[in-house]
Formats: structure tokens, sequence, C-alpha cells
DNA sequence: TCAAAAGTGTTGCATATACACCCATGA
DNA sequence: TCATGGGTGTATATGCAACACTTTTGA
């Protein structure tokens, strides 16, 4: 701080919803405390904003100590403000959501020590998590919701290669809602933004799928008028 | 601060874009500031955050403080958080905006001392601001675009009764475009929360508009799934 | 009587929804 | 041959866009 501002002593912190797609499941990233407060509960991954980064830069930095990755998508979506909602002072926290790729085994690089383990945890199955961070999470799942429906994140949420049936369960895991098949297929291959591919679905004990993937050129070119899925 | 929080002096403060119609334009309210940095420029009315006072609270004061009204519908969009942002230290900040109801002179009232004076002005007009406040403004007006269409944040801009030309106008305003009259007329009644009133404008030299009322217990009935105007 | 804004319908097009059966594959 | 999911089309309803003239009023 260089000089005049008037201010107390408080801090900024960045709280992750990490997203992802494993076994058919919508999950995200929990870490399971190591200390107080709320030491042993389970909570999002989160830390607090360092003096010589940006909230942004922030927010990639605790998702690269985590998983390792870098170049995420990461979207704002809330800052959280209420006068108690940390125990031990005054914490203003700002919350992101990012979408990622699971299904190699990049994910969950070294820790930093504020955390015993991380663990990916469907969403259907939360424990008790610490903080505020339930309401941090729903507002999080709310603002997915709204946004699946005219940016093509779900994508990112899958293997380079899908099916699909795949894409369809995505959007069905976040809106909490059956779909109809033959609706939802023309509509998203309306957009034009999928790729068939040359190639099937192997080691299913039914009828191969027909693999897809993401056009990112042809998404990037329609960019601007805001797609509808 | 109670406790083992490690942290470095920081600050956060609001920012606010407080929309309101008048004389057929769409304006914004500035204040000229007092102080340095930025001393004697045009700003967005802003404050720290105290201790003792939620984000949305702090908000809720600095619009109090500025125009004397309370329970204005206000809403967070996004946290700025640049390193240097502000020029004498860290200071992040949370923006909000709000549409008020000019027309009455209740706007504006004692001023604290951080501005000499606060004033509304066209958003087609407006002068150079301080600190990163056009980026902060312009994100805000990118926002209400989006709003506008779902949810009825139109009519907070607009007197108790209304003629739909007026309607109309604020919508051309804020997305900056001229839309059809049969259209609109058609769009906006069919969500039937609108009132017609046994009313009709006064004092113009034409044909006299009828008024029309908001219903917000209509409204209020068919929120849930959103509206789309 | 003129200027200025109020008010009013129809048509074509695009999009959304509802709905059911055959196909290919591996076990 | 059976179980499992893959893949496909049509009909209807709804929403959106384009478009021009008559009415009322006060100055």
């Amino acid at each position: 701080m260089k000089e005049v501002l008037p201010v107390f002593n408080s801090a900024v912190s960045i709280d992750c919803v990490l997203f992802g797609f494993d076994g058919g499941e919508l999950k995200i990233l929990l870490i399971e405390r190591n200390e107080e407060p709320f030491k042993d509960w389970w909570a999002l991954p989160g830390n607090l904003i360092g003096e010589d980064e940006s909230v942004e830069q922030s927010a990639s930095r605790i998702l690269h100590e985590l998983t390792g990755l870098s170049d995420i998508y990461m979207e704002q979506y809330y800052t959280f403000g209420e006068v108690n909602r940390h125990p031990q002072g005054r914490v203003i926290t700002v919350a992101y959501y990012a979408m990622l790729r699971l299904g190699g085994d990049k994910a969950l690089k070294p820790l930093t020590s504020y955390a015993k383990k991380a663990q990916w945890i469907n969403v259907k199955e939360l424990p008790k998590l610490g903080f505020d961070h339930q309401h941090i999470f729903d507002k999080g799942l709310e603002k997915i919701k709204r946004r699946i429906k005219h940016l093509p994140i779900a994508f990112e949420l899958l293997p380079e290669k899908f099916t699909l049936t795949q894409v369809q369960n995505v959007y069905e895991l976040i809106l909490g809602k059956k779909l109809d098949k033959r609706n939802f297929r023309k509509k998203i291959l309306s957009f034009g933004v999928l790729k068939e591919l040359n190639e099937k679905q192997k080691g299913v004990s039914f009828r191969a799928a027909t693999l897809y993937k993401f056009d990112r050129r042809k998404y990037a070119k329609l960019f601007g008028k805001e797609i509808s899925f």
C-alpha cells in the first residue's frame, strides 16, 4: 500500500467450482481441509489473493496448483461478501467456475499444504461443506445452467472425441432434466460446430456410436451472434 | 481481524453504475472527484467497504448517501481486480448497477465529502473517467443489454405511469437499435404484466397516448419461468 | 390544415415440441 | 437371440420479422 488509503485489514480470496464429467456423472473438485477453521471438512478449493497478482491471475494460479493445468477458461460469477462468512476475520471471496476435461489422470497434481487431499465428487452426493461453500456452489450451478444454453461450455467437459449421447448426457446432468433425443441431436448439429469423424466408439457391447469433435474454428466464426444450445 | 489470517493490507470498494431515464435519454450518475487521485475528474460513485458491512450493504449505503433512496434493487455484476487499477494501492472493486426512477427531484441528496458534485450524464456523452471506470461502465451496459431481454428492469427506469412509446424508447436506448412499433407492443403486452389505465397523457400537442403501469403482482406470479422481453 | 405521434393486423418463415420404430453389435 | 443403446422424420404449434396506413390532437 503506497499511501493514503484509509483501510482496515481485510482479505480477498478466490473460491473455485471446478466441474468435471466422469463415469457419466457431473463432478466437482473438493478438498479436505488440513487447517482451521473447518479442519477436516470438505470445501471448495480456494486461496487468498496475493499482493502482486490480479484476481484473474489468482484464480488461474489456484487451478494450476491443484491440477497442474494452465490455459483453462475460468469465469468469474459472483463475489460473496457477508461480514461473518469467515470465522477468523473479514474475508470477501470472488467465485469462479471452470469446466475441465478429465479422463486422463493429469488432474490432481501436487497439493499445497492447506489440503489433505482433493477428490472429484458427484454433485448429487456432495458432503457438508465448510464456510458458505454450499451456497457458492449452488450459485455456480445456477450460473452454468444459464450459460450452457448459450455458450458451448459443455464441450469443455468432454474428451476430444465424443458421441452425441455423451453431449446429451452432459446437458441433462447440468439442466437436471431429460431431453428428447431426436430434438437434441437436430439442434446441436444445426449449429454446425460439430465435426463428424470417420470413427466409431470401441469396446461397447452394442451398436457403436459415431464420434464427433468440437470445431473451435467454426465456433469462433459464429461467435458474436450468440449461439443458443 | 481476529487472528490467523496471513494477509497483506488491501482494500475492497464498491463502484456503482446508476442508470436513469430522463428527457428521453439514458443517463448515469457521475461524480466529480474532490480528492486525489483523479481530483477534478469524473468517476463512478463508489466507496470503500466498511469493516462491519457486507458487500451488499455497502452498495446500498453508497446509493443512499448519493440519492437518499433506499430499497432499490441493485445487482452485482463483476469484480475488477487488476493489480494497478488504483494508483494508491491495491484496491479490488465490486461493481453494481441499479435502475432509478428519476423525474421527481428526490435524487442527489447530500453528498459525502469525497465528491464536489454529482450529475446525471447522458451515456452517449460521457466525459473521460478516472481509474478503470470507463471499462466498468462498458461492462455494466453490456450486462443490462442482456438483462433487459429477460427481466423487467426497464420499468424501474420509468415513472409509475408511462406510455408504451416510453417503454420502447428505453429498450431502444439500452439495446442501441430501433425496434418495430407494432411488434414491440404486441410482445410487451403479451406478457400480461402491464395494466392499461383509464387515463391519457396530458399536455402534448398531438394525440394523447394511453398510460400503463407495471403490475408487480402479475409479474411475481409469472416469475420463475423467466420472461423474455 | 398541418405536424407529430398514437394506434392497429396479416402473412410468411423459422424454430420448438411431441412422438415411435428399426438397426447394429457383442455377449 | 436378446439386451442395449444408436440412429432417424414428420406434423403441429408457436414465436418472430417484415410491413403501411388511419386517427387524434394542439398549435
